[in-house]
DNA sequence: GCGGCATCCCAAACCGGTTTGGATTAAGGC
DNA sequence: GCCTTAATCCAAACCGGTTTGGGATGCCGC
């Protein structure tokens, strides 16, 4: 069913038929009702493709996920598409990803561009200093970025979460709590996230007067055997931390399993704090919490960013949104008072 | 640059530019080259929008992902989709990804259908009974599935992995350590894999003499605070079992968890095996691994479903790709003999 | 020298919508 | 009764490619 051929079944002409679906005033209240009922009887939809062509506008958002060297997937990515997939599908966009190898992603958003392809995207996983915002400048592609390059107050729209707030105040809780030797297990630094991360976490130190131990600052990327790993290695240190600090909840779960294959007890002889991203297939309603954490859902804010974006799109002029979310701090069991002979003489 | 615009600098029709860059014999060697530099040099690129109009193909696959009640996110599907994608940025189409909720699934296909969205869809977590074969038929929509449904050798492409027979092997290998009391911890059993996975278990108890307990066998959605709810609970029986076996990587860790709350030692007191998509963010390359696993990779799995729905749309009515992939029994530390005195009388 | 056959290229139609610039008709004002 | 204006509707152009159905040119054989 073309639109076409709906026309010539109303008897009427193709440019009336699109402009009654569309909704504009030129027809009359009575055709327009004949054509909506029409069209809905016959179950007419207007082919995307064509109108693309016609307007100009994609009606699509794109997101390039970069594959890194060791192929890994952020495990955060399906929660967040999964928010901003629900947003596009009721707004009717559509979501185009393109999964490509890292030194390729510049030339993924050239060709979204350059093809016309969407009408803006959303910015992974920015680093600290990211050449993607201005390559999209200059293909004057509108995007939101989740997340932030290192800059404090960049200037382009983005939702992100106080990192080094959140940091902060997971390691003061911990400070508070008598440990003096906590250890960071952080994810790349690369990226803004981690690197702020970093500094909420020396922030803490130094307002305690501690000096940081490089030892026991660790970053990778956000495995649960990297966070494995790394504890098993800081708890046969002859002075090991009595504390951890993770940057995901899938790290502090390779930490509590090295934790527990030391035969310590988290909580107890040793405290576990990690952000969590309130990952889907991590958390159960009504369950209670592992971990203590700093909480922020990453599937609401991939809704966010997606509603930021429509916007964006739809209003290119309008006030510039940035949104800094805070994460709450959650207290669970895997925190508690550090024991007197652990503690730093 | 359009196709007119890169005609009229080389003096030439903009037919004879599209048969050159295509590749149709009709234009000469020298012409050809002559197009191709210019189109080269200028950074021309066809837009993909008025190619789909044109050619009615869509140059583009969808997968639909429904959000179940719950509104979980299946955690394998950033690995499949990581490693579809891989294989369609690379044959130049695109990936349409539409996340609806769940009753919306037969409209998101038939839209998709309509307006000739994609060229072709790749079915995920079929069920027993599965609705979308038949819708898709009827819409005439190129399909692989992810999987199969209840049938044993269904009539269309699919993929999938065997997953009875990797369960009866799991759980033979539980019994060869003497294991008698083995529980399963499974996905939701209206999903063909899980209930092809109990079939598998049960197939291993009764070949041993067994009567498998409705009290050791489990079924929920996927996620971690499930295995260890389950397991937490089972272990306060009377008569606890001396095994886990469990449907993913996930809810293994959510019993591992349990295990060691309970005091007790994996692969000593308590054997655990489990199902291993190797998903990226719970592997590492190099690191040992944590479960005695029946492993196959969900990436390797999406780039080869990716492969045969691309070779099914270039050529509709070759032969039909069916492909059943053995998993490997991978021994890990966290089985091991049962001890006597939890041996079942 | 002429018909036949490739070879190479092009004008125009087409895909299915949107949008511009009228044309037609009816209502309103004086 | 005539002119203006508003209300409706339409034909045709357009978006940027692909594809059909020739047309022109050059080479061949006889």
């Amino acid at each position: 069913m073309t639109l076409k051929e709906l026309a010539r079944l109303l008897g009427l002409s193709a440019t009336t038929v699109s402009r009654a679906l569309n909704g504009y005033p030129e027809v009359g209240a009575e055709t327009r009702a004949r054509v909506l009922e029409a069209a809905a009887r016959h179950g007419y939809e207007p082919n995307v493709t064509a109108r693309r062509l016609a307007t100009g506008r994609a009606l699509a958002i794109g997101h390039v996920i970069p594959l890194a060297e060791h192929q890994m997937i952020n495990p955060i990515f399906a929660d967040f598409i999964a928010g901003a997939g629900e947003v596009y599908s009721a707004a009717g966009y559509d979501m185009l990803l393109s999964v490509v190898p890292e030194p390729e992603e510049p030339s993924a958003y050239a060709q979204m561009a350059a093809q016309n392809k969407v009408d803006g995207v959303i910015v992974h996983a920015p680093k600290v200093h990211d050449v993607r915002v201005e390559m999209l400048r200059r293909l004057g592609l509108p995007f939101v970025m989740h997340g932030r390059d290192g800059r404090e107050a960049p200037d382009y729209p983005f939702l992100d979460i106080d990192n080094r707030r959140a940091f902060r105040r997971a390691t003061e809780h911990l400070l508070g709590l008598g440990h003096r030797r906590i250890a960071l297990v952080n994810g790349l630094e690369a990226m803004s996230f981690a690197h702020r991360r970093r500094h909420g976490y020396l922030e803490a130190l130094r307002a305690a007067g501690l000096a940081p131990d490089p030892q026991l600052m660790r970053t990778r990327e956000m495995r649960e055997p990297y966070g494995h790993a790394a504890a098993a290695e800081m708890l046969r240190m002859p002075d090991p931390p009595t504390a951890f600090l993770t940057a995901s909840i899938i790290v502090a779960f390779g930490v509590l399993r090295a934790v527990r294959e030391a035969g310590l007890e988290p909580g107890r002889d040793v405290s576990i704090a990690t952000h969590d991203d309130v990952l889907s297939h991590f958390s159960l309603d009504g369950a209670p919490p592992v971990f203590t954490a700093t909480r922020s859902s990453i599937r609401a804010a991939g809704r966010r960013c997606a509603e930021i974006l429509l916007d964006l799109i739809a209003a290119p002029h309008g006030p510039q949104v940035q949104e800094l979310w805070q994460a709450e701090l959650i207290p669970g069991p895997s925190t508690g008072p550090a024991l007197r002979e652990n503690q730093h003489a």
